[in-house]
RNA sequence: CGGGGUGUAGCGUAGCCCGGUAGCGCGCUUGCUUCGGGAGCAAGAGGUCGCCGGUUCAAAUCCGGCCACCCCGACCA
């Protein structure tokens, strides 16, 4: 019965560890409907932080929120081709409505270029009115045929940013731009080093001119595309006639960009850090960064050590991890749960640090703190208690990225690489691979279907190797570019 | 849509071959003892056995149909 406790762990299962935490740590359940996902309080405290913080930093590069509509009209997705043939076979489509049958069919937005672009088109006459910088947060549908939870479910949030530029440069640099701010949120918040890098032809997003993106190894090895960035060209602005006069008087269509990123860097987060006791959630993100527990014997004890707890809570409001904010400190009070369980439940929902706090420890002047990244546990006097803590979750911070990254490199694998060596590892415990591409589609269709591993990105130059590959992976031919193959959720 | 599997209490399951009182663990309620790593004992509540039909004196169990969900593929943030 202590069995039916633990969790599957990573090494036997991963998607039954991960499926499991998931439910267990209750920040997810499925909901009644195929595929749709009810977030729990606590998974929707992690989201809302994340939220809280990209909002800030779209604000700082200059963008504002808006909202749009859920319905789109059927007609506008079919007005850029490529864009239909990509989402249209994933669409959940209304037909009716009032108990009438609509003349025209609605589609549930499966992203929003379309209706926005429509709307963008009525606003912008002049290069004055550029560049029109949104955002918008959102839920979307796709009906996809297998679910996940955060990884992949009918309906999912997200934010989409949805730009209109007068020039192609500018269009580009907001692309670039928009990824690195993705970069900066998932390796400085999330403590999840990502590669980023331009998708091949066949990955892109469909109705796009180019599209970068960030993936990060999750901990058996499979790449997650954690976010992504489009240049969209003039394509929607060609389809929904977005035209703006110009400096020299002439009529142009504008330069369009689009990017996002969804509830899925929850799952990310869950399968970058978790362990085989459950989440572990970086400072930044926690809901709660300190739990304390406290611990008696006798109603007299209870009394003192319950007391000594509150006052400590009390005083420790500037030590968080954010200078701005008040430290987010609970405190576990509940009778009739033994301090053991308590820090069991703890474990498994990730909270940074753990206070246990007796009658020992108030004799001596001092409480345990223990850490959930490295398990650490130490005694640290109470007058300075503040300042240890502090201390312990910037560390624990910095320790989850770096433990990471190195996680991340000691599974990568670059330079002369053979196809055999290449099929071996991905038979195998899997990874990112660095190899030499032709460039041919071909190659690419072949190495996906002999092998699972897809491009994953043409990776930005920072994670190249200092040698770039010289011939292609598949067939030996002159390599015209250095992709990163893996597996992929 | 192809291949495999499962539906029994809030959760996890036994029973099904071989028809005859629906069982166990977790959780829940109450009480006492516990409390520095998942508490112990005692008493209790909780079930249209996925749905519809058939066979039978009798169906969770056998037969037919339907539905739902899960896993493996195809599709994908």
């Amino acid at each position: 019965m202590a069995d039916e406790k633990k969790l599957p762990t990573r090494a036997q299962d991963f998607s039954a560890w991960y499926n499991e935490l998931v439910v267990r740590a209750e920040l997810a359940d499925y909901a009644p409907v195929r595929g749709c996902m009810v977030i729990r309080p606590n998974g929707y405290g992690i989201w809302e932080r994340m939220q809280r913080q990209l909002d800030d930093m779209f604000k700082a590069t200059g963008h504002q929120n808006a909202y749009f509509p859920l319905l789109i009209p059927q007609s506008y997705l079919q007005k850029e081709a490529q864009h239909v043939e990509g989402f249209a076979p994933e669409t959940a489509v209304v037909t009716h409505g009032g108990g009438k049958k609509l003349d025209e069919p609605l589609v549930i937005r499966p992203t929003s270029e379309t209706i926005i672009y429509s709307m963008f088109a009525k606003w912008v006459q002049s290069y004055r009115d550029l560049p029109l910088l949104i955002n918008q947060w959102a839920n979307v549908v796709r009906w996809e045929m297998r679910t996940r939870l955060f990884l992949r479910t009918l309906e999912f949030l997200w934010q989409e940013g949805h730009t209109a530029h007068a020039t192609e440069a500018e269009a580009e640099e907001e692309t670039r731009r928009m990824l690195g701010v993705y970069r900066d949120f998932m390796e400085g918040w999330m403590a999840m080093p990502v590669v980023t890098g331009r998708k091949s032809e066949s990955e892109k997003f469909a109705g796009a001119v180019r599209t970068y993106s960030c993936e990060a190894m999750m901990q058996d090895n499979k790449a997650l595309q954690a976010g992504t960035s489009h240049n969209l060209g003039q394509n929607f602005a060609k389809a929904f006639e977005l035209t703006f006069q110009t400096e020299a008087g002439e009529l142009d269509f504008a330069w369009n960009t689009s990017w996002g990123v969804s509830t899925r860097m929850v799952g990310g987060l869950v399968m970058t850090h978790g362990d085989d006791n459950g989440l572990v959630t970086p400072p930044l993100l926690a809901p709660i960064e300190v739990v304390i527990v406290p611990i008696y014997r006798t109603d007299e004890d209870r009394a003192r050590v319950l007391e000594a707890a509150n006052r400590i809570k009390d005083s420790l409001g500037s030590y968080s991890i954010r200078s701005e904010e008040r430290l987010r400190i609970h405190i576990d009070s509940r009778e009739g749960i033994k301090p053991g369980a308590k820090y069991y439940e703890w474990e498994l929902r990730g909270i940074p640090l753990r206070m246990e706090i007796g009658p020992r420890d108030l004799e001596a002047g001092q409480a345990v703190l223990v850490r959930r990244d490295t398990k650490v546990k130490k005694a640290y006097a109470l007058e300075t208690i503040g300042a240890s803590i502090n201390e312990l979750l910037v560390a624990m911070q910095t320790n989850l990225l770096e433990t990471a990254r190195a996680r991340r490199e000691s599974n990568s694998f670059r330079g002369a690489i053979t196809y055999d060596r290449f099929r071996e590892i991905m038979d195998g415990a899997g990874g990112f691979v660095y190899a030499g591409w032709c460039g041919s589609e071909d190659c690419e269709a072949r190495i996906k279907e002999e092998t699972k591993a897809t491009i994953r990105c043409l990776p930005d130059e920072e994670f190249r190797s200092a040698e770039e590959p010289t011939k292609c992976l598949m067939c030996g031919e002159r390599a015209v570019a250095e992709a990163l193959w893996a597996k992929a959720y």
